[in-house]
DNA sequence: CATGAATGAGGTTTCATTCAT
DNA sequence: CATGAATGAAACCTCATTCAT
């Protein structure tokens, strides 16, 4: 029985002991971008709160801005783990129950870090290449698309294109707008179910309107 | 008789001078934001492009933040100056031709300086105090709430500031995708027309759909 | 009476404090490189001596490479000015006297400021882009080559391009090595007037030997 | 019996690895040295390149002057061990033979591994204290004055030791700058042949000259 | 002895800001 | 008021060296 399930021990030492490291510096820059703010995220400041020493972040991370990338790339990839999932179930659904899925993943997705995921996509300019940023985009635009596509005579919309960049966009912003502000006054307001109904209703009325 | 030709050149002449000078300054600022980036733009760099000291800079404005301030706030007026007018007019319409015309206000007023806009609106953040960026959200906001509030009873919806909400961010974000975007391959197949078609069905059936 | 002779005070005082800033660091740089070798010429170090802040030094030398270019560019062009006057001269005599001329000018040419030289010759691929070096070496080479050429007859040669190497890369070093060599011992041995002497008959031989 | 084939195998079993990893490193430093360059030869890419840990690069080498130390000794004494062989030959020769040997026995050693004795050379003062540096250069005038001394009959100087001084200095550097020169443009016209020909008489007629 | 993760002093460079002229 | 030379804190990053495993 070499490989039992609940354990993974057997890792070479020295690895474990870089990863931790890694995790450290990443988690380092999640914690001071989240609490202080793009601006404070010195590649020193990161080594301190890490605990580790300067030398060491640059180890494992060329520069600073492979640190960033990293940590974007981390952050994205567990977001989109989620809503991957997730979103090709929805599509499957009829026009509707797709729409509330779709809701539900991305406002989900978003509560996963909020604070983080403001300040990455605040400063995207800053730490990926446009070509990377529009990939990115892309991702999502296109899997609408090819939903949409496919339940074009559920949808009364001459350029599901255009629908597809609407819907992702919009939905984007208004849920990270939405929970992400720090605001206390407009958090306070802006009730998770609520919000559901109404983007709901908003795509629903949108693609199947008159 | 307002504007006789022979007395005004003298009359206040070191303010007018001065005045020169820091439009001067903000334009070269404008100038290299848009062509060259928020980095690029450093006090030494905007001083140079003024054709002004940087010494003289600081004698107008007291430090960098004060003067993106400024710059900003500039921009904003001037986009403001166009919105408020136009939509106080669309205030006193029905619902369908309201946001058409709120529609069409906000096309335009992106449309006024896209590449200036993308920028401050990008690094707003380092620019403006989080309760300013607030306050000029709610400008806006409170304004559509203002009219819907107006209009309850011809909009079907349970949660007017949630709606305001949902037009004003969704509206802004949209425009300003489709127009700064500086990827070839989106401004190509967004047309102004058919955005503006998609954004008016989009919020007019929101608001007026069952 | 504005312009006496004796004195130059009208010169725009700007222009001259930074000249004098950019001479000072100009004269750390070289002292550093003299007295505490290649390694020791930091930025930080040069700034310092030259008792200016480390800013200054990036206000005038764009980076490190710069400063050093420019250097190695002053002294080389300080050399060159009197080589190139008194080698003209040498140009136009016979053989024999020709040789004696250049030897002494080589010689005068390193006595300047032997230290300074050494360093810099050392290093000059730190320094300067290999084509530059060449373009440096070629000067010489290729003056001598034209002597060479026009006095073929006197000369007992089947290649005068070989001969202005050797020439030109035996002197060089030859004077670099006997005059900046810092080991007393042989400083002590080497006397201007022998070696001069020797370097005469080593060239007049090769030239017009059997 | 000097080599019986079962035995030496296990003679010395750590020391023989030990020799391993030393020749290892050095050529390792040597590759880089040659292929990237002084400023590329870092211990960390010293010792990936020679496959083993940095930890072990400082087991047999205190820091890294004594491994730049080591490998120029080594190529140093290699090129010795050939010139020293020959040269004591070429040393009971007459003067005109003796001098084409040098001739021959110095453009043979700087084509042993002319790139790695370019940047040896070129860092000396890096590498090597420069008492180091002139015992080396000792080494060759005083094996030359000595020959010179025995013949001193055949020849016409009256200062042997700076004849000794001229003929080593002269035929390294033009050997060294003919050889080693990467100028594609310089190596095409340096025939190996003329240049020994040159050279030949250079030191020839220098020595026994009217 | 081997390993390689970790160290941190110190190097280069930037840029908002000041202040003597 | 205008000028622009000067400032220096602070950013990013390197690399010789150490030491726990």
């Amino acid at each position: 029985m070499t490989g039992s399930t609940h354990s993974k021990p057997r890792r070479r030492p020295s690895q474990a002991r870089s990863q931790d490291t890694v995790n450290c510096i990443l988690e380092a820059t999640a914690h001071i971008l989240r609490s202080e703010g793009f601006r404070k995220a010195t590649t020193n400041h990161i080594a301190e709160r890490a605990g580790v020493s300067i030398g060491s972040l640059y180890q494992y991370f060329p520069n600073k801005q492979a640190l960033l990338r990293a940590l974007t790339e981390k952050h994205l990839s567990e977001m989109q783990q989620q809503i991957a999932v997730r979103l090709s179930d929805s599509l499957s659904m009829p026009v509707p129950e797709a729409i509330a899925s779709m809701v539900d993943v991305m406002l989900d997705a978003h509560a996963l870090d909020p604070a983080l995921h403001a300040v990455l996509t605040e400063h995207a300019s800053q730490i990926l290449p446009r070509e990377e940023q529009n990939r990115l985009e892309n991702l999502y635009t296109d899997l609408v698309l090819g939903y949409l596509n496919q339940r074009s005579a559920e949808i009364c919309c001459d350029d599901l294109k255009l629908a597809s960049f609407i819907l992702v966009h919009s939905l984007e912003t208004l849920t990270h707008r939405a929970i992400a502000s720090t605001d206390p006054q407009q958090n306070e307001w802006i009730s998770n179910a609520s919000l559901r109904r109404h983007l709901i209703r908003l795509f629903t009325n949108y693609l199947s309107g008159q």
